[in-house]
DNA sequence: TTGCACTGGTGTAAAATACACACTAATTTC
DNA sequence: GAAATTAGTGTGTATTTTACACCAGTGCAA
C-alpha cells in the first residue's frame, strides 16, 4: 500500500479503428451493440486494458479477436478522456487505427457474436460514445500517414495492381490523381517488385502485377530516404483556396 | 454500482513537456524529484488526472501551477502506458507538449518548491521513468509539427527579428537554414506584421522588429493555405543519404 | 473475324519550388 | 574614422510538380 493508491483510479481501454479496402472503399469495421449504453447503436471495436497488458498488446488483442489477424499494421492516434464520455463513468480511452487486408480476413466466432460489419468510411454518419470523433481523427491521422511512408500497401493483397494502388490512395486521400503522375512517383520510389504476372479473368488488358518489397523499403528507410507523396496536395489547396474566394 | 466497476482500473496522469527559446537553445522545463521512486533525479511535470478533469485540462493545470502560464499551445502527442513504467504501480500518463515564452514566465512558487529548471534539450541525457522517451517523442512531433503550421512564434516574445526566428527554427529542427531562402519562405507566407521599429541597444546595425498575425493566419487557414516550410528538407535527406554509403 | 468496350501503359513541356551563393548597409565601439 | 558586427538583399540553376492525350492488349458480342 502506497501514497499511490489514494489517487483516483479510472477505466481504460483501447479503441480500434480497423481500417480496410475492398470494392474501391475505404471501410471501417463497426460493432453493432448489444448492451446499454448505446444498444443497437455501431460502434468501434474496443475493450478494457487488462492489468498486465501494454496499450499495443490491447490494441492487437482487439483486433485479433475480431478478425483472427496478428503482425498487421498499428498505429497510436490519440487518447480521449473527457469526463462525460462514457454515461456509465469516467472512462479514457486510447485510440488505435489498424490496416487489414480485407480478404485475409477470416470472419471470428468472436466478430459473429459481436455483429461486426463492414462500414465505407465516408457513409459512416452517428456512432455510440464519442467513437465518430475518434474515426475522424484516426482517418485524418491515416491521411497524413500514407503521404510519408508506403503503409498502403498493408490494405491492399500481396499482388496488386497499379491501379489498385492507385484507387487505395485516392480513397483515401478523398481526392484524385493522375494516373502517369501517380506511377512515376510510386515506381521511381523502387519499392516494388515487378512479379513478372498479369491479372487474369478480366475483360480487358490485363495488368501487370507488382508486390511491395519490405526489406528494400527497411534498407532505404534507414538510409533517411524520403517517401513523401506529395501528389494532389499543392493541387488540393490551391482548389480550396478558389471555393473560398 | 454497474458492471463497469468490477472492471481493473489505473492511476493516470498527464505529463508536460514544456518547451521555451532562450539564448538560442531550445529547452524544456525539467523538476528535481524529492521523493521516491526516482529522488534526486530530473523529470517532467506531471500529475493525476482529477475525476473531474478532461485531459487537456489537467495538462493545463500542471502547466499553470509551474510557470503561472495559461492560454498557450499545448498538443496532445501519444500516450504512455507500459505496464511497467512505474515501479508503485500502473499508471497511464498522457504526454503533452506546449510551447512558452520564456520571458512571460514567472518563477511560481510551486516551481520553486519543486526545483523547476530550463535544461538545453540537447543536453538532457538521462530522465526519471520513461520521461526521456517521453520527451523524444514530443520533440520529434514538435519537428513535424512546426513544418505544417507556424506555431514557432509561441516560443519568440511578441516583439521579433526574423534571425531569432531563424534560430528558433534552426533549433527546432537541429539544422542550418539559409539565411535569404529562409526570409523569402516567412515573409513570402504573409504573416508577419512590419512593426516599423528596430531593435535597440545592440551593438551593431539593429534589426527590424517584426510580429506574428495571428488574426491573418486564422483567415489563411481557414482557406486551406499551405504553410509548409519544406526548406532543409531535402538537403538532410540527401546529407544522411551520403553518409549511409 | 471483326470491331467494340474497356482498362493498361507511356512521355514531354511548362511552372513552381528549392537550392546555392556574396556583397553592401547600418550601427556601436575603440 | 576604422574596425567589428549583424542586417538585409537578388539571381541563376536544379529539382519537383503539374497538366495533358494517345496507342496497346484483351474479352466479348455481333
Amino acid at each position: 500500500m502506497t501514497e499511490f493508491d489514494n489517487f483516483f483510479k479510472s477505466a481504460f481501454t483501447v479503441d480500434n479503428v480497423i481500417f480496410g479496402f475492398d470494392e474501391g472503399d475505404l471501410k471501417v469495421l463497426l460493432i453493432k451493440r448489444g448492451e446499454a449504453p448505446y444498444m443497437g447503436q455501431w460502434a468501434l471495436p474496443g475493450y478494457f486494458v487488462y492489468p498486465n497488458e501494454d496499450l499495443d498488446t490491447a490494441a492487437n488483442r482487439v483486433l485479433e479477436e475480431l478478425t483472427g489477424l496478428r503482425h498487421v499494421y498499428l498505429e497510436q492516434v490519440k487518447t480521449f478522456g473527457a469526463v462525460n464520455r462514457h454515461p456509465f463513468g469516467r472512462v479514457i480511452t486510447v485510440a488505435y487505427f489498424s490496416l487489414v487486408k480485407i480478404n485475409d480476413y477470416k470472419l471470428q466466432p468472436a466478430s459473429i457474436a459481436r455483429k461486426a460489419q463492414w462500414h465505407p468510411v465516408s457513409e459512416v454518419k452517428e456512432l455510440a460514445f464519442d467513437h465518430f470523433e475518434i474515426l475522424q481523427s484516426c482517418f485524418q491521422r491515416l491521411k497524413s500517414s500514407v503521404r510519408w511512408r508506403p503503409i498502403g500497401f498493408e490494405l491492399l493483397p500481396p499482388h496488386f495492381t497499379l491501379t489498385e494502388l492507385q484507387h487505395l490512395y485516392e480513397a483515401i486521400l478523398e481526392t484524385e490523381l493522375d494516373k502517369r503522375n501517380f506511377r512515376k512517383k510510386i515506381l521511381g520510389m523502387d519499392l516494388l517488385l515487378d512479379l513478372d504476372q498479369t491479372q487474369e479473368g478480366v475483360a480487358h488488358r490485363p495488368a501487370k502485377l507488382y508486390r511491395f518489397d519490405r526489406e528494400k523499403y527497411l534498407r532505404f528507410q534507414a538510409e533517411g530516404f524520403n517517401f513523401e507523396l506529395k501528389e494532389g496536395q499543392r493541387k488540393e489547396v490551391r482548389k480550396r483556396r478558389m471555393e473560398a474566394v
